[in-house]
DNA sequence: GAAAATACCGAAATGCTTTTCGGTACGTTA
DNA sequence: TAACGTACCGAAAAGCATTTCGGTATTTTC
């Protein structure tokens, strides 16, 4: 007879189940069933049959609650909307996906107290780790020391330097920008960015400033800031020609703006890369590979990202020494936008 | 004196804890925080103090394994990529957030075996529920009958109808545009559409083609099927334009494409909206917003989509005759492309 | 003042699995 | 044949919270 719940439904078979079928004790089943050797042959095949016969699956709470491990890690994001959120999540997933461990999605909305009671939850459910990604680079107040579960931030560093945290390096990003401009060539290169309210903006400005430094040139005109948008793109890159119309390179501190920047170089009659090369951020793909010319650009290896931060997860807590900000490297994606096509 | 884990961290206090600190029974203590009412306020006061004192939390796996209900739900997505998917996520969530459920990510990036392995997973972690969300509207393979927990499709529907699914309506998502164009004085209508062999792309030709029978009109040209992709939207207006140079009207069957199609049209001197009015559809925001003029375009509503699914899920099992395909209102949002800014 | 009712509390069972440890039964060795 | 070792199996505890039910102690009612 199939047992069944409150509602009717078909029961999940237990070990008990199991064990009554195939005539053994729960303690024998277990251990058939989980491949230990105090079972003898035909028993063990026995207890398999039995349980495949009524497809009994191990209950993990119950597991779980014994060993005090539950196999399961939070990732607690502030904003799913934002992009740059979505390929940390894979590249977690896809690390804890590996090795056996289920990710509790939850989502703050930016909102502190959503992301209190979201925090308590997962600690309810004992979790066996914590991940908090940000939608900025620029540091996070802590979520504090006194949690049961190791905590690792990615993206958003936490402000405290004690915490564990996994963030691009947006000064390396810059630099890197500059110097490809530079190996092509490009001596009067500009610079147009986003918000100065980020982090990402103020640091891809300083490795900017860095790598012209080396190579003993300055930037063309100053740094533009205003807002991380196509508009502005089009906007800067007209006032930037009207004012400057000897530049050969522009770096745009996102694709977006990097796609206005082409917009109105397009339209002013400047031939890309011929006259001007221009270099984005982000490398977003449907951008980036939709664009006339397409774009070259800047890719934070967001994904890579995601997989650290999941093994610094379980990592972490055996190696104190690690806690600090740790800034992972960033990559260079060439196409025709700085390099003309053969 | 804190009780310790094998590894010296401190370990989560317990019911018991409390109990021993306040000089009550177990049950007591139980009965105290869960605000049942056979107990004396001053004990209940005294219990309370010590779980505060101690920062108890109910170990949700006990609550869990007692209750038989886990209040958590997985979601089981074939792509996270897909750009589709992260807002039926995030409506989902937020449905569920609100009742104390959780949610389990689970991505099997586009791996039927993958998929299998995620499933049992979360079949042994005793999910209430699941929610298979797809990238594509196209159908597809059910996960069978024989499931303990009642599974919902969101986007992609199950290709068995006694499956619950909910999926956009594109027939009236490709109606609206038309019914849109028409209403702004457009006679010589044409449609550039994508892949064909994604459902979308069939289901919206379908609303075209009725909308336009209903007010006695045929489609300028046939439908123009190729690729998801701004290029083919460039390459596609520009052979539209020199075939039929007397359209009026363009619906694009995505903001990628109609991207392309308004870059065509400006190469080619065409005013957008005043000769030529241009729709798209996914109300992309950033792509948008962002184009000259902004884009009019048609949102599937997928935040609601995953709200609904998410509710399905619990309502689908007191609700049988529930099954089967449903599909969602789309919505127009009108900007600059189809109607001129004053 | 006695009987009944009420208020409060605690022991124990429940949910499911894993692990330890004690106990049979059989085979082996002297 | 007696003593011992081995192989196998099962009872029971542990992990934690909830709920039922029986039991005191106190109050109420006649």
């Amino acid at each position: 007879m199939v047992r069944v719940d409150g509602a009717g439904n078909p029961r999940a078979a237990t070990l008990s189940d199991v064990a009554r079928l195939a005539g053994v004790s729960i303690a024998t089943a277990s251990k058939a069933i989980n491949g230990r050797d105090e079972v003898a042959p035909a028993t063990r095949q026995r207890v398999l049959e039995a349980a495949e016969q009524i497809s009994f699956t191990p209950n993990q709470l119950a597991r779980s609650l014994l060993a005090g491990r539950t196999g399961t890690v939070g990732l607690l994001t502030s904003d799913l909307e934002g992009r740059f959120v979505i390929p940390i999540l894979m590249g977690a997933e896809d690390a804890f996906g590996a090795g056996q461990v289920n990710v509790f999605l939850c989502d703050a909305r930016g909102d502190a107290i959503r992301e209190q009671h979201h925090l308590k939850a997962l600690l309810n459910r004992r979790v066996d780790g914590i991940i908090v990604v940000g939608r900025q680079t620029d540091p996070r107040p802590s979520l504090g020391h006194d949690l049961p579960v190791p905590v690792v931030y990615a993206y958003a560093p936490s402000d405290d330097p004690t915490d564990v945290s996994v963030t691009p390096d947006n000064v390396a990003g810059g630099r890197l920008a500059i110097e490809h401009l530079l190996a092509t060539g490009r001596r009067r290169i500009a610079h147009i960015s986003g918000d100065p309210a980020y982090a990402a903006a103020q640091d891809r400005a300083v490795g900017v400033r860095a790598a012209l430094a080396d190579a003993g040139l300055e930037l063309v005109g100053d740094v533009m800031f205003s807002e991380w948008s196509e508009h502005w793109g089009r906007d800067a890159s007209g006032l930037l020609l009207s004012q400057h119309p000897e530049v050969d390179g522009i770096f745009a501190a996102s694709d977006q703006i990097a796609r206005g920047v082409l917009d109105t170089l397009r339209d002013l009659g400047r031939r890309v890369p011929e006259d001007v090369a221009v270099i984005g951020y982000d490398n977003w793909e449907i951008l980036a590979t939709n664009s006339r010319p397409e774009l070259t650009s800047i890719d934070a290896n967001l994904q890579e990202l995601g997989r650290v931060a999941a093994k610094r997860v379980f990592t972490a807590l055996d190696d104190e020494r690690r806690s600090g900000t740790e800034s992972l490297p960033v990559r260079l994606v060439i196409r025709g936008s700085t390099i003309p096509r053969r």
